[in-house]
DNA sequence: CGAAAAACCTGGCAGC
DNA sequence: TGCTGCCAGGTTTTTC
């Protein structure tokens, strides 16, 4: 589910409720995550000030007065609720019990995401392994220009490639080339300066307005039931296979892609 | 070496 | 009702 905008609701969405507080103890279910959670590390995070909290690329970071963090993916569909109570479902995995007499619940279906204990200063390597994502300045045309020259990679797999740009999953991949009217198939080492511009204008101005529409939901964050990831915004392409276009009217089509289905109107998306 | 495919895991849904 | 196969918003590991 989560791409950088609901990762980025999500993080706001619990910033309010933890900041300043502390965690007074930890249940762990199943810890066999996409990286197995280490109970032996609980301890270092318990009964400590809760200074912030960060995204980076596709990871949330909360960040404690004792210079340790913990690492949050979400992975495919992974989510975080603050609940008053501690009344569990299937598959919530852990649940972090509050000062404040909140929980912070971790829920993931497929546990392919991960929470991890790290320090200030450790060499992450899953975080090393992420390029700027659209809204940091270091991800100008030039460098993405750089990294895309000599690719034969499609220009749906290069949005895809974290290591290139960090934050765009598959429905926004879509939707950029969509808006961008540049084929999911175009080759990286065909594109030309302005048609980076073009890209990177799009991924900003797409994710912005996911991550405002996500905005609306975070009212409603305490109750239990919301789960801010998954809100729908107005999708063009992702998940229209044969529907009409709603720049030309024509089908929109579904091809495979790395294993991973594209979405594309073959008469807006010519290039 | 880069690029594509397979792997991790569970559940929903269409079709028979 | 149940079985089968396919699909799912991510990322790493393996294979070609």
């Amino acid at each position: 589910m989560p791409e950088l905008p609901e990762v980025e609701t999500t993080k706001r969405g619990i910033e309010p409720h933890i900041v300043k507080k502390s965690i007074d103890s930890i249940y762990i279910g199943k810890n066999d995550l996409r990286i197995k959670f280490n109970k032996n590390q609980k301890n270092n995070i318990l009964d400590t000030k809760i200074l912030g909290v960060r995204r980076r690329a596709k990871y949330i970071l909360v960040d404690f007065k004792n210079k340790y963090s913990l690492l949050i993916h979400l992975g495919m569909t992974g989510n975080l609720r603050v609940a008053d109570n501690l009344s569990l479902d299937k598959h919530d995995h852990m649940a972090f019990s509050l000062n404040s007499k909140k929980h912070l619940i971790y829920n993931d279906v497929r546990r392919f995401g991960l929470i991890l204990i790290i320090k200030e200063g450790e060499k992450i390597e899953l975080l090393e392994n992420n390029g700027p994502d659209p809204f940091e300045e270091a991800a100008n045309y030039k460098y993405f220009l750089g990294k895309i020259e000599n690719s034969k990679s499609t220009i749906k797999s290069i949005l895809l490639n974290n290591k290139i740009i960090s934050g765009i999953g598959n429905i926004y991949a879509c939707e950029i080339l969509f808006a961008s009217k540049i084929s999911p198939s175009k080759i990286g080492s065909s594109f030309t300066e302005d048609e980076c511009k073009i890209i990177l204008k799009n991924s900003k101005k797409i994710l912005n307005k996911a991550i405002n529409a996500g905005g609306t939901t975070l009212n409603d964050y305490l109750n239990a039931e919301a789960k801010p990831g998954y809100f729908k915004i107005h999708l063009n392409v992702y998940d229209r296979e044969g529907k009409d276009c709603k720049n030309c009217g024509e089908k929109i089509k579904r091809i495979v892609q790395n294993g991973r289905s594209t979405f594309f109107c073959s008469k807006c998306q010519l290039k």
